[in-house]
DNA sequence: TGCATGAAGTTAGTGTTGCTAACATACAGA
DNA sequence: TCTGTATGTTAGCAACACTAACTTCATGCA
């Protein structure tokens, strides 16, 4: 398609296409996800309102785009996370989770969008990939601390369980719905509190949770 | 403003208001929040596009009456849930938690209304007071089974995290994130789980969670 | 009883949006 | 150099949110 060095001067100025995503974002950070429209995006990136559609089918498509991004950021951030702290400690799980916060923190719109979403995105192979991946490194951190392997059911269960905990936190935190007064225990603590609950203090020691 | 025994005949039809509510509520489950129209409303009310705009000010006004009603049936749902079981058991409040679910699962687009709505009820004392009622239903139970009062600093955060894990587990079910394959436990299982991981096997024995 | 008032409905109209069609431009390779 | 295609343009449609000005009708009050 483009040669990936860009930037060309003028009619076809450059990659519309990055710039569109780039300023769909930077719109839905501010007015929140389907605050935002087409028009304005069009608008900020200088072109016509029409030429949009030579590069995305819908708005819908538009919106994938920007998931998609977003996916890729939230899975390198868990990655980095994890890769801070020895293979099997609780603190790499909490890590994980910790990124997963400061992700739909930095980025509530964005956040949003990958979630809640009701059309779009459940038929795409692509995305789903991304997100298995992305649970995928909690599962590997918890099989790790638990000394079980990935494939067993507990671990798959506590797994979960702790991704539950980590997303209705963010949620309930980017919709204020915890005021994040002074005496509150930060997001660190409340991770590792809960993966304590969750697997038990002791590594792979434990019956099933279930 | 209108006695409450209602349905006139004609131009003045009853009580409109309602009807836009139920209206708005069939078409935010059909078509996901925001995947409705004010015009659709009034057409399913049967009428004018512009009726609507004598009880409601504004389209974030229709919702927010549409999501005063759905907090108000999570908090008897929740409230029913609790009063099956004795006070101060591990039931009492699972039973909460599956209320919950449950309702996000039965009308998953008020649901998403009620939370994720960036616009609109951050000033909205009148919601804030419900979302804080609600939240008391849990606490209430929490504090009972840990036999602390419930303005005990631990009472409340593990009270949090419970509503934490419950949230995040709504959201992934309705977004489709966990598929609901037959082996899986259902929803019952999962809350008492996580409820005795969070809140100890034993009552109020533990040290603090934190 | 008769009448003014105002709540609750109407039609008509404005500006914005999503999207399409038809046309214009410039870069590519032949 | 010439031509095709990717990428941009303008023009236009239908749907929407919302407003203004008019109509209807129920009710309180003389």
């Amino acid at each position: 398609m483009h040669p990936p060095t860009v930037s060309k001067t003028a009619y076809h100025h450059g990659d519309l296409r990055a710039q569109l995503v780039a300023a769909v974002r930077e719109l839905v950070e501010l007015h929140g996800p389907e605050g935002f429209s087409i028009a304005q995006a069009s608008r900020l990136a200088g072109v016509s309102t029409a030429a949009p559609y030579k590069h995305f089918k819908d708005k819908p498509e538009i919106l994938l785009a920007v998931v998609s991004d977003g996916m890729d950021r939230l899975y390198r951030n868990m990655v980095d996370g994890v890769a801070r702290y020895p293979l099997g400690s609780l603190d790499a799980i909490s890590a994980a989770g910790l990124a997963y916060v400061t992700f739909a923190k930095t980025e509530p719109g964005v956040f949003r969008l990958m979630f809640g979403l009701t059309d779009g995105h459940e038929g795409k192979a692509d995305l789903e990939t991304k997100g298995r991946e992305t649970f995928g490194v909690v599962i590997g951190a918890t099989a790790a601390y638990l000394n079980q392997p990935a494939s067993s059911v507990d671990v798959q269960e506590r797994a979960y369980m702790l991704w539950c905990f980590v997303h209705g936190h963010s949620f309930l935190t980017i919709d204020g719905k915890r005021k994040d007064t002074p005496g509150r225990p930060d997001d660190w603590t409340y991770v590792t509190a809960v993966g304590r609950g969750i697997l038990g203090a002791g590594g792979g020691t434990g019956a099933p949770i279930l």
